[in-house]
DNA sequence: TCCCGAAGTTCGATTTAAATG
DNA sequence: GCATTTAAATCGAACTTCGGG
């Protein structure tokens, strides 16, 4: 490995020359351009990289930023975590990922693992999680700036960017409302999920203004999973119990994509086609909802914009902790967009 | 922040015994129990965590590996991700994972960035990549241990972790062919793609062995798309246009699932109903292929498997150079899996 | 005082060599 | 020589201080 004493020799200076020259610290502005030259020649000619280790243990800084994701196989965060990648990208930090695959035992161990190393902030997204209130005071006592994504947050010591759950379940009804549906079906999400409530919060506003009927009898709740893709399966068998009941419905609203799919699948086996005999829409808008046929109508998440925002917020609380400055927690909520596609219409 | 000083000032011992018994260094089995235990117990009271960076650098070990994907948006890669992440957690890596998103820059400053953290070990996957012979030069001379998932390689020093794609192919068309199907498409992957040549090989061997008719005509290929997704629009394109030349066949063999999946939009925008009236099998199995309605039949690579040996392989890589051991590079072809779903059927 | 460069200290842990009884 | 402990050197870069022109 070359060093900078390598440098030193090659070049004829000292290593504090080539560290202020390589560097181009405020010294360097004192250093004759012949000097510098032949350092940064001698560099170049050595293929020099400074040790990081060396740099970081006197500098203490690690130009690391850690990202831990609840669940990778989630198709929510991959677009959350281009987000937050090429953010960071542009600033020049490393983000240390981590999958904490809905385990505790592995968010702590991780979470030992980015503070010891010295990650400058944390991001945390937190897709499908079954809130530990535990979890965030570890979070807090670490002191680092750190944003949260997907998780709603009072707290004002950590940032927390989401999506706005109310007006995206709003503006799904009002959609199916629109296009003439009277009789729809809900499946909710999970009690403990925090976004359940404030989409269920958006259904029932849109529905007091409109004037429109909720029958307690379609309206089913998802039960508690660790595993996001299981959505799927129980949306299926949700949808089949609904359908068994006989109660006539027109349209469906499901908690989130994956519910939708399973949806799908349930009509379809009862011969009932979609959207001609019953429109679905989902939530999320996931890479999948594209590509099935019918492509899937939902309610899209900003995720690119959520992880980039998330990046520069705590880029921001680097900054300030570099120089001292206090910096409250922010709370960003994104507004959602209607992507109408083929799984809606109007009923026949 | 805690050092080793403060635990030893605490305990009442130097820096170098408190490191001896905390390391549980050789010299340690001369120490007396109970000057461990009250090391270990001031550590503890103190909540030391001994820096990396110091340990780092003098050690020159970094318990680090690098992960570099090509796109991670590609479902193809979270489960191989899952596969890497559980072996390496296990082993006490950290993996550092960077999304090259196809983009040579990228690729290159992600290599620096993480040869420049040390890291002990590289893991790449390389799905859908077009290759760069002279990227993998950069990684060559890195000399630090090596896989490659995705890339058959006949290179001696980079390892190489890929699925059967002949025998996959030649799966494939054996369930079309055993359901009865004679007319049978083929959207063939990109020729630049090195996962092509030997899926189409897998389906001539086939054919010849069964003596199958491959009608030219039926016989389409991918264009090149540095966007693993684009595969869907193509498909779709593609599926049309064979469509409109009123060759009949009765099952379509994609080269991937979101090939697949832009052939059964098209069969369905032309009124033809899958599997009813056409057949579709795919290749890879990522996950949304079992949430569409109909389900894909595919092709599934073991995807955590693969990623898990590529993990194996390089922790063995590591310990082979701590040893100053000698070890030549393996290269290792995992069988795939036929999924059988509800997108393929006899024909009527 | 301004310019240029270097010697020496520091960061925090590991390790070698050596000093005690 | 043995068990027990430690001072001092080391890893590589950055920064503080200082000296000579």
């Amino acid at each position: 490995m070359v060093t900078i004493r390598d440098v030193a020799k090659e070049s004829g200076f000292s290593a504090t020359t080539v560290s202020i020259v390589l560097n181009n610290a405020p010294l360097a502005r004192y250093i004759p351009i012949a000097t510098k030259k032949r350092i940064e020649g001698a560099a170049k000619k050595l293929g020099y990289r400074p040790n990081l280790f060396a740099r970081s243990l006197r500098s203490r800084r690690s130009h690391t930023i850690g990202v831990m994701v609840f669940d990778m196989t989630d198709p929510f965060c991959t677009l959350v975590l281009r987000g937050i990648e090429n953010s960071l990208y542009q600033a020049s930090y490393l983000p240390i990922l981590t999958d904490v695959q809905n385990e505790r035992a592995r968010f702590e161990r991780y979470l030992e693992m980015l503070l010891d190393r010295r990650v400058e902030a944390l991001i945390v997204v937190a897709n499908w999680l079954f809130v530990n209130i535990d979890v965030l005071g570890d979070l807090e006592k670490s002191n680092i700036p750190t944003a949260m994504i997907g998780l709603e947050l009072k707290n004002d010591s950590i940032s927390s960017v989401i999506v706005d759950n109310e007006l995206g379940a709003y503006t799904a009804v009002e959609h199916l409302y629109a296009l003439g549906h009277r009789k729809i079906a809900f499946i909710r999400g999970p009690r403990t999920l925090t976004d359940s409530a404030p989409r269920w919060k958006g259904v029932r506003s849109f529905a007091k203004a409109r004037g429109l009927e909720l029958d307690p009898h379609l309206i089913v709740d998802l039960p508690e999973s660790r595993d996001p893709t299981s959505s799927f399966e129980t949306g299926y068998k949700l949808t089949e119990d609904m359908l068994k009941t006989k109660r006539p419905f027109t349209a469906l609203m499901a908690f989130d994509d994956m519910t939708a799919f399973g949806s799908i699948r349930a009509l379809s086996k009862a011969g009932l086609r979609v959207p001609e005999q019953c429109s679905v829409i989902g939530f999320d808008d996931v890479a999948a909802s594209s590509l099935c046929t019918p492509p899937l109508t939902s309610i899209r998440q900003p995720m690119a914009a959520m992880g980039a925002m998330a990046a520069s917020i705590v880029l921001e609380g680097i900054n300030a902790v570099l120089e001292k400055r206090d910096l409250p927690a922010v709370h960003r909520k994104l507004a959602p967009e209607l992507a109408v596609r083929d799984s809606t219409r109007s009923p026949v």
